[in-house]
DNA sequence: GCAAATATAATAGTATTACTATCATATATG
DNA sequence: CATATATGATAGTAATACTATTATATTTGC
């Protein structure tokens, strides 16, 4: 996977203008995932995102409808991303336990290097995810996003790891469920960890994350 | 339950002015809990508030900071009955297992019937935790809320169920991480099953939800 | 029964956000 | 070199999330 510099593409309803047609609009990817970053995407606005890149804010919303749009491009990306990180870990793995495993493993674990070949930085981009995620479909327009395609990539990444479950236990009657409690359940700890302790079992080892979903998909599956 | 009518309080850190002590304060609740089921968090305002029971926003600001210092208010007053709940349905059960299963249907379930002799319609209030109670921890001041003891309410279900599930088995090392995956799940699912189906397992029956979670923590903690 | 305290109403005002619109200028393309 | 296209510079608007002020009710304490 490292540096072999796939180039992701996006589809154009998720867009405006597209962003990787133009050197600004690659400042505006890449800068934009610093600032979410740095203040959190409530107080991201694009008004800041053009002082950070000295472009007048009107010149973005040439490339997005608004921030939420922007943010849903930055999803679709970071998932086609990692549907390919899946692939990847996963050809040329005979047992499907052991491609289950290592899809949970990527799964659940943020990004920790980038490939440095692209101008969106992967940990960063994979930061936001666990934090934001949650925000690009807990809105009044899901249905009509839903529609237009917007999630189609991370529904993608769903169904690959879903039919894993499948090819290991073809009963199992709620594979998508799992998949997605595993998802948004990892996402959810990393920030009870953080933010609210009480919530989770905060232990030294970092990996307990990780630990907890893979035993819990392995027992439920059986 | 049912016509026990008993009375929920609210600690004093999670409003400015208290609601439960005025016509107006009760007006504010019972109201708020029907605009933001109508019209969702996001569109809810003061002002559009103020419209409805027909007083001037500046009079709503005197109990709550803001429309997010109310959200904190609602939920916690939904957890504190929530633990009512909890400790009504499992009392005089002997068996821990009977008693978790119990108490997984209640947290898995919304409420279905309101007890009519408060101005809180449960059964609505229940709606707005399970499709906004996420927006309540997920901001910029999560720490310092949380400081002010605006969760404490459930953590004491998550902590409550936690010890049950310790009582069934001991060594069990993630109590917490299970409850609020399966709390939090819970909420996700049925998001999901209303708005992107394809992230979720979708049957004719209404209780896959409950049953899927309930299968799961019984696996869980084998 | 009346003064004082308190609650609410009525109104106005501000900074920020989330845009939209217009026009000028720079750059690329054919 | 004319034309198209992209960007910059600037202005403006409606809504949001408040704060402040003053007036008018209502309660309460004596």
């Amino acid at each position: 996977m490292k540096n072999l510099n796939i180039h992701i593409e996006i589809s154009p309803e998720l867009y405006s203008k597209n962003p990787d047609s133009s050197e600004l609009g690659h400042k505006i990817i890449s800068n934009s995932i610093v600032l979410i970053n740095d203040i959190g995407y409530e107080a991201f606005t694009f008004k800041k995102l053009g002082q950070l890149i000295e472009s007048p804010e009107s010149s973005i919303y040439r490339y997005f409808e608004n921030k939420h749009a922007l943010l849903v491009y930055l999803t679709s990306w970071y998932w086609t991303l990692i549907e390919y990180r899946l692939v990847f870990a996963t050809t040329n793995v005979v047992s499907p336990e052991e491609r289950l495993k290592k899809s949970i493993a990527i799964l659940t674990q943020p990004i920790l290097a980038d490939n440095a070949f692209s101008y969106v930085d992967e940990v960063l981009l994979s930061k936001i995810i666990f934090t934001e995620s949650l925000k690009v479909y807990h809105t009044k327009s899901v249905d009509v996003e839903n529609k237009k395609g917007c999630f189609k990539a991370y529904k993608k990444v769903v169904q690959r790891v879903s039919n894993l479950i499948l090819e290991i236990n073809p009963k199992f009657k709620y594979p998508h469920m799992l998949v997605t409690t595993l998802i948004e359940g990892t996402h959810q700890q990393k920030y009870f960890a953080e933010h609210l302790p009480a919530l989770t079992d905060v232990t030294k080892e970092k990996a307990f994350i990780s630990d907890f979903y893979t035993t819990l998909i392995f027992k439920a599956i059986k």
